[in-house]
DNA sequence: TTGTATGCGTTATCAC
DNA sequence: GTGATAACGCATACAA
């Protein structure tokens, strides 16, 4: 593979002249100018990228932390993080995590190794002592409502959408209410069950905990919900649901067992995805891909001022009255 | 930062022994491999990762060329491959292309840069002569039927795939059938409408223009097809369609407009995502996940043999009957 | 077992 | 405007 060297040397100018040719520079007579594109064309070169950011000491790379792809939440946070970083020429580089702190540290080792320029992190098991060690690294958005200013964040207020969720069926009769999660682990997780506590204490229930569904994230875990309600000698009467495609999982599985929503079993779920319109499920719209671009930004931003300042923002969410309340 | 020479000072030792220690090379005395190691805790050392990939030559990251992320398809294909990337120690660099030619070409540049030391191929818009001029650069493996073997591929084929939908349509009666799509250009949309014609042919019936509906890529796009066919003088009995996804959104929408499957609508769809379980969508299964699984090894064979090496893969699908016919 | 010297391919500083 | 040359930080062939 050719290099700059051997271009200059066939152009007949300076390796300096070469790189200033190839950067668009100015201060270059027209006339080496070509010269230098005559030989780039010649020797079918190309720059090689890894020597570029060896000098430069960047790689205009973001990380992206999460636990996986294969979910409409995280492909959408992604899908916003994406479309900004090509706005800014900036590309992607993803860490799958499976929520496997060895490979969460993989992540950020690679952040101090200078493969990333920055980090967003979707998602986390990693403990925030471990987190902070690299905040010196570059920057790091969380996509959490992070307990101090030494990271930036963007995130949705788990608690307050939870407690939206709960106030609402509430407000509708409901007092024997259970929820889905993903899991109990991690910041947001335990937002939303202290608004789920929180709710119930208000109007003097206490939380069961066998109609607290854990490891809820996709249709089939649906499935497993309606199977687990319909044994159950006493039933909650509504369900808040962490993620659309598990609340639709519960509408459809739930027909079939002649569990129906609303009558049967109330729904309120997050994110508003295209499938909760289509069953008409009552959801909390989560700005997912909003909060992927301000996620980038936020980066963006240290990344061209040179410096981690920016406070952590707050995303609204939306209740969306539909047909399973 | 502190570098490998300001290790080799503090441990009193040279570069070459604080590599061979860092990259735990055998024939260093255990004493100064104590010494480099407690220097570099002092210093807090962590290697430059783009000097590494500079001398090296490589980068342990294989790109992935993709319209988009936030569609179950796709990010199926992308969690396969990540699984392997992950097991291999590589990193996966994401180029979301929206099927933009000018995207697609600073990927397949991003090859040749060595920024990526290999690149996967999901679906693409460019063409086969555009891509052959990078096939020194290195391994490239597409997701769909290559038509020679300059460049790898694993792959369904979508003709076989759409006449096994076709024909069982056709033998549960049906004559007058559409088809939704994604788009119609691609080399796997073509296949599918080869196979819808042939089919036809077979039968004695003409394709219709009016009956096959491109842009299906969602939920949301269930709803387009189903008003379109609501307001059609002549409508089909049945419809393939390319996404479970989108025959979701025609079930659920139809119901509400009184277009029942399979009564008034046969569908057999693609992928069996749960969903079309949910649904019961008679559906063709694809071995997505398995798709990015072997395209990665693919990549990663070539890369540790130092070879373009190896076959075009086609993998097999299969018909989940259900109750969508 | 260890050290020296060179290569990897740019960018950036300075002197002219 | 242009050209030497020094970083950038590591790996590695060769010598010892």
């Amino acid at each position: 593979m050719a290099n700059i060297r051997e271009i200059a040397k066939l152009a007949g100018v300076s390796v300096a002249t070469v790189s200033r040719v190839l950067n668009d520079y100015p201060y270059v007579k027209e006339e080496k100018r070509k010269a230098v594109w005559e030989a780039v064309e010649k020797l079918n070169y190309t720059k090689n990228i890894n020597a570029v950011h060896l000098a430069k000491g960047r790689t205009y790379i973001v990380g992206v932390m999460l636990p996986y792809v294969n979910h409409p939440y995280f492909s959408a946070i992604v899908e916003g993080i994406s479309e900004e970083a090509l706005r800014c020429g900036y590309h992607l580089l993803l860490f799958q995590t499976n929520y496997d702190v060895q490979k969460e540290l993989e992540a950020l080792e690679m952040l101090r190794m200078k493969q990333v320029d920055g980090l967003i992190i979707c998602s986390r098991t990693i403990n925030w002592e471990t987190l902070e060690m690299y905040k010196e690294d570059g920057p790091i958005v969380l996509c959490e409502d992070a307990k101090n200013d030494d990271v930036l964040s963007v995130y949705i207020d788990h608690y307050e959408a939870f407690l939206l969720g709960m106030n609402y069926l509430i407000g509708k009769g409901h007092r024997k209410i259970g929820y889905c999660i993903g899991r109990t682990t991690g910041i947001n997780s335990q937002n939303r069950h202290a608004a789920y506590s929180d709710a119930l204490r208000k109007i003097d229930e206490t939380p069961r905990e066998d109609w607290i569904f854990d490891h809820c994230l996709d249709i089939d875990d649906g499935k497993r919900v309606v199977n687990a309600l319909c044994s159950m000698k006493e039933r909650p009467t509504a369900l808040l649901v962490s993620s659309d495609q598990v609340a639709a999982g519960i509408v459809l599985w739930g027909q079939s067992k002649g569990l129906n929503a609303p009558d049967d079993l109330a729904l309120v779920s997050f994110d508003n995805h295209p499938i909760s319109e289509a069953l008409s499920i009552t959801t909390i719209d989560l700005p997912l891909l909003l909060m992927g671009q301000r996620a980038f930004q936020m980066v963006h931003n240290c990344l061209i001022t040179g410096t981690m300042a920016g406070q952590a923002e707050k995303l609204p969410v939306r209740l969306v009255e539909r047909r399973s309340v």
